[in-house]
DNA sequence: GGAAAAATGGATTTGACAATCCAGTTTTAC
DNA sequence: GTAAAACTGGATTGTCAAATCCATTTTTCC
């Protein structure tokens, strides 16, 4: 973990990660082997458990780059939320990401999380600690519009953003499981609507 | 699949496939070993061969048990709904059924399907049908509250399934992920709320 | 009651996977 | 420039899983 890393070798740990993340959101982690990693990343087998304790310690690595990597994509969309609409944009962007990919994947974290979380806590804990910056992003989004006066005070942010955080993983799974994106977007818009209850 | 099956061969490959069921939802379809299911079922391996082709055939087995299960302890609730407190009682029904699992476990179905959607058509298909089927008894339930005069006739209660289904599914993935009922609650309490928008 | 079909037990084969080893090369830092 | 540390390649080992085989027992049904 704290070892000297070179350019050279930062580059290939991230070659690996990116690989590996890449294969595990698309079959999981039991469908990804470390051959399949070593091969799709251009590296020797040894390359990996160098950088790497074992596969559970990629796995974790692998984790942590989806989260940012999820993330990153949405906090522009949330931050500085001046209106309604604004939420009806995001919903519009994720739905269109998903129809991109073919409907095919799903969220990353909620892959990675039904697949981990029963029996591998620390992994469990990671990806919680996913959602729940996922999560107060939406909240400070919300916030944002009860600051400006768009939604009355008696808004309750905290309690709206986890029921969007509900509404977007179910969307994202059953969007995954129907090839459809119908489900997505009601759960979203009827979440929308329920907020636009507390417009002033 | 065709072939006569005595009662006792009845009686094995149902041993068979509960035992399946079980395993594959606490550790996955990866996570369960064909000796896992074996040792679990008390049964030697060519019993399992000997009822299925092979482990597929074994997982399509189980997602069927897994459909009607899951089903069958929701429609009691769902049909005859006679107010919106009917929906409230559906709710603590489903967040008790987690509390009482130690929030381990998630959804059978949603769980099986982030694993096998994107590279089993088949299974992703049967997965779907048990989906439809659960929105199917939802909405027959918002008909009945339209119908007894409970919603007002703009109600839309295909739409409105589909957004519970979405705030259902996520919420217990997240209950899963997060150890915690909050956002099974507030998803299916928003979503009731919304639904109370439309109340004569 | 006896032949055909169904059911069972367990050993066995084949392949893939996680992880290790060791020998060689490149980079760093003094 | 040279020694130590970082990095790389690929062969190898031990384990476990999916699936098959074959020999034996039990049930069915006329």
């Amino acid at each position: 973990m704290s070892e000297k890393l070179t350019a050279r070798g930062q580059a290939t740990r991230d070659r690996i990660v990116t690989a590996a993340a890449q294969l595990m959101f698309e079959r999981g982690v039991a469908g990804t082997s470390t051959p399949d990693v070593r091969d799709a990343a251009g590296v020797s087998s040894s390359q990996i458990y160098h950088y790497f304790a074992d596969k559970n310690a990629l796995t974790m690595a692998v984790i942590e780059a989806l989260s940012t990597f999820v993330l990153d994509r949405q906090r522009e969309l949330l931050r500085d939320l001046t209106s309604v609409d604004g939420l009806r944009d995001w919903r519009d962007f994720i739905v269109r990401l998903q129809r991109d990919s073919g409907c095919q994947g799903g969220c990353p974290l909620g892959s990675l999380s039904s697949e981990l979380a029963d029996h591998d806590p620390i992994a469990r804990k990671a990806l919680a600690d996913g959602f729940d910056q996922w999560q107060l992003t939406i909240r400070d989004g919300l916030r944002n519009l009860v600051d400006r006066g768009v939604l009355r005070p008696d808004t309750d942010p905290e309690y709206l953003s986890q029921a969007f955080m509900a509404a977007l993983q179910g969307g994202l799974l059953l969007t995954q499981a129907q090839h459809s994106t119908v489900a997505l977007e009601a759960g979203l818009t009827a979440m929308i609507e329920r907020v636009e209850t507390h417009r002033t």
